[in-house]
DNA sequence: CGTCTATTTGAATGTACTCAAAAGCGGTGG
DNA sequence: CCACCGCTTTTGAGTACATTCAAATAGACG
């Protein structure tokens, strides 16, 4: 059941037999159905979140009504809305399911208990947040420096895995490229 | 001397007054002049890097020689490449300094050494990066979302003591525009 | 004061977008 | 198992926002 969330716990700290099932106890598992939400505008981020299989993404609706894909969750990752989940205030995110999936929830109470109880998770949580903040930095530098066709390539050669599992138009969004330009940029592709 | 620094610390923890002497006695102060470069491509990043005065900017240069703002960072932020940082890999990225500025360094060895001593700085970190996280995701939703002259218009709103003292190429090169439509977009403004 | 850099202005260009419609694909239910 | 329905992807045509290149003006630094 916690096999993967463990794994990826011990990837940064090493947690002894207790606090391992102190840890797996705050842990309430959760599936979503395919286009199910796990978060929606207004909605205030209650929890820390954890994807254990599947795939989920987190995008905003803009005042035209077109969505824009902020980031995808696949197993293994974490996902929510850092923002409201610190802050308490409402969240400008949906969050939904692109696949039938199961995800791990923490409450933020409990949440921030297990930092005082188990100091570890600090550290944990830092390295998280510096490979989050690093591929961040790395999107953005992406975003600026390189027209749609590059951003597209660097995309499928950085998250393979992705291409084969999310639709076009999301990966599009992702990419802040309509469509029907991606559409064209791989029949273009293809022509090698 | 260190005020300011202990002041950013102090946000998010306590320390003790030995815990304080310690941390202050990795700091290594160093001067930069206007255009002095702290980090070129190919250069490993050996230091966390705290603004105590002055303006510093990270930028790129893509194969057309183009210059690209990744970010800026005035007194009391932290700057960097964390990539390099934490992999050991030579940057692709230049910081240098756009006003004569001082900052303050902490070798890595030490900066791994002082979580061990005191663990309370992994909160401290781990803090740091939540807002910094929090601040790229609201940067990339708004470069999705939004055309050049909100993105501007929000950015002077956001950050209004910027406007003051970076060039506008700078800011325009941050927000992804070319400094020719900055101009323009900034004549149509002041139509108002 | 002179030089170098930043900003503004103009004209032409282009990349990617919008809108509209057809084709393709997959899931669901009869 | 097949037919239908809905959603995704493709294709086409016209457009717009922002870019590039070039040159003039303004401003800042030494």
């Amino acid at each position: 059941m916690f096999d993967l969330i463990l794994k990826n716990v011990a990837r940064h700290i090493t947690l002894t037999p207790e606090e391992t099932d102190y840890f797996t106890s705050l842990l309430k598992p959760r599936k979503l159905r395919r286009r199910q939400y796990l978060l929606q505008p207004g909605d205030i981020m209650r929890h820390e979140c954890f994807v254990n299989s599947g795939c989920l993404r987190c995008y905003l609706v803009d005042e035209k009504g077109q969505e824009h894909v902020v980031h995808f969750a696949i197993e293994e990752w974490w996902t929510g809305d850092m923002y409201s989940f610190l802050t308490g205030q409402p969240s400008a995110y949906y969050i939904d399911a692109l696949e039938d999936s199961e995800v791990f929830l923490i409450d933020k109470p409990q949440f921030e208990q297990l930092f005082i109880d188990i100091p570890k998770f600090d550290r944990f949580f830092r390295r998280l947040l510096q490979n989050a903040y690093v591929a961040m930095q790395h999107r953005i530098s992406q975003n600026l420096t390189l027209p749609a066709r590059e951003r597209y390539l660097n995309f499928i050669q950085q998250y393979p895995q992705f291409e084969q599992r999310i639709p076009l138009r999301q990966i599009a969004s992702y990419l802040g490229i309509a469509p029907e330009s991606l559409s064209r940029i791989r029949k273009q592709m293809m022509r090698r």
